[in-house]
DNA sequence: GTGGTCTAGACCACG
DNA sequence: GTGGTCTAGACCACC
């Protein structure tokens, strides 16, 4: 049975766990997320259909569904009736430094639990950020 | 109504917030983590009592009791009947390095989002872990 | 990307909004019906042709056609093949007062847990009257 | 065939039609907002079960869930794992004016369309009121 | 063809 | 016992 399902299409590359904790649903609208702030997915980029991601990810469509009703919540894509999701401007609600942190603290903590040392971590998180679009 | 509870014990300071989507018993563990990694808590310090904890953060007993589980499952604690529960030296298995990475992006991914440049998420990280002991 | 289109035509005001939840052909429909109800629009007035409205509002030729359609269908306005749609005069079947009131309800009731005072709504509602003509 | 089902629990009023055009989750959120501006519902107030709801309302568990989760997200209600959905203070970010005019407009359009007067429309309006709470 | 809603029912997570 | 998530599949609304 496979329980890790990858879909690679117009250069993008969504993965849901089924053993991750997260909700899948979530998943898949954090993936879309990353997608963005690696610039793979820009302003007026259509998403693919929620039919077709659905069956492309091998999960239900309320569960597309519900992720992208989640982005368009924040503003980042537009749904429309009719139409294929496109992205929106890159923006997103700047939440104040503290909860910014507070979202940081426990998976750094976690990490330095590991034995990692500080510039191994920041080596990490800096690699990381390279795959993002430049800002 | 007071949603977010917060306890400061022995120099303690945790926090579980209702409105995260974190499960509770989750938030304590992971705070507790952070605690350790800060050098707040280290080898030989006891934990609250469960029912003293659960009574302070305004939570229901299991939730304590489960987070405290978890920490002994990863062996970064120890129970035992009748006592209360102490930290053991900060070891904790080594994930391989693209798990943490999967940890690592989705939070990531949503600070670039809200605008902030690479070097300003950096700047949080390195803030963040300047907080947490050396190591 | 513009997601409100207006459309300022022979003194008329038409507004689309894709945020809003109601379908786009049923905000016409209602635009239209509160033009009527303002006098803008009177008996033997004609309505823009389908397709140039559609145009003026960017929005898909089907869906001012049946916003047309349902128009018609309560009698409000004419059309016929080959004409302008013209406006018929001002009838409405009246549904009963409890259909009225149910109608009525939760949008007062919205605007009572925005903390608005009684009057303050009534007063709201009153000056939302007076821009429609006298009956 | 039952299309209309009605519940009335602790001096509750909800009721769905399923000819209505607005989904069902709508209707009960709204319903719930209706007994939460009349003082039925008032702060700390525990909402039915979703389950429980859902049998009584003759409609399936996912659609209560829905209507609580919108009520959340707009903070009108506190919705916590295995406990019951709690009342929060009344309070719902309030939009500018323009927008609640907005929202009235199209109703106010319709009823000035059946042929009542201004101030029938005020008389109807203002006895909806009077069975909300004092504000 | 596209997204939206709903159902029935299963299983999990939480307190 | 409570809410959360997911599935499979149906039907509707919209463009």
């Amino acid at each position: 049975m496979v329980y890790v399902n990858t879909i690679h299409m117009k250069a993008l590359f969504l993965t849901v766990d089924h053993e991750d904790r997260r909700p899948i649903y979530q998943q898949v609208a954090e993936g879309i997320k990353a997608l963005m702030a690696q610039g793979r997915l820009t302003e007026g980029s259509e998403l693919p259909a929620v039919r077709q991601l659905a069956a492309d990810l091998g999960v239900n469509l309320n569960t597309i569904a519900t992720a992208y009703r989640e982005l368009a919540e924040e503003g980042l894509i537009y749904v429309r009736h009719g139409l294929r999701a496109v992205v929106a401007g890159r923006t997103l609600a700047q939440p104040n430094r503290s909860d910014l942190r507070k979202r940081l603290r426990p998976a750094l903590a976690e990490l330095a639990l590991t034995g990692l040392s500080r510039s191994q971590i920041l080596g990490l998180v800096a690699e990381e950020l390279r795959g993002m679009a430049k800002k």
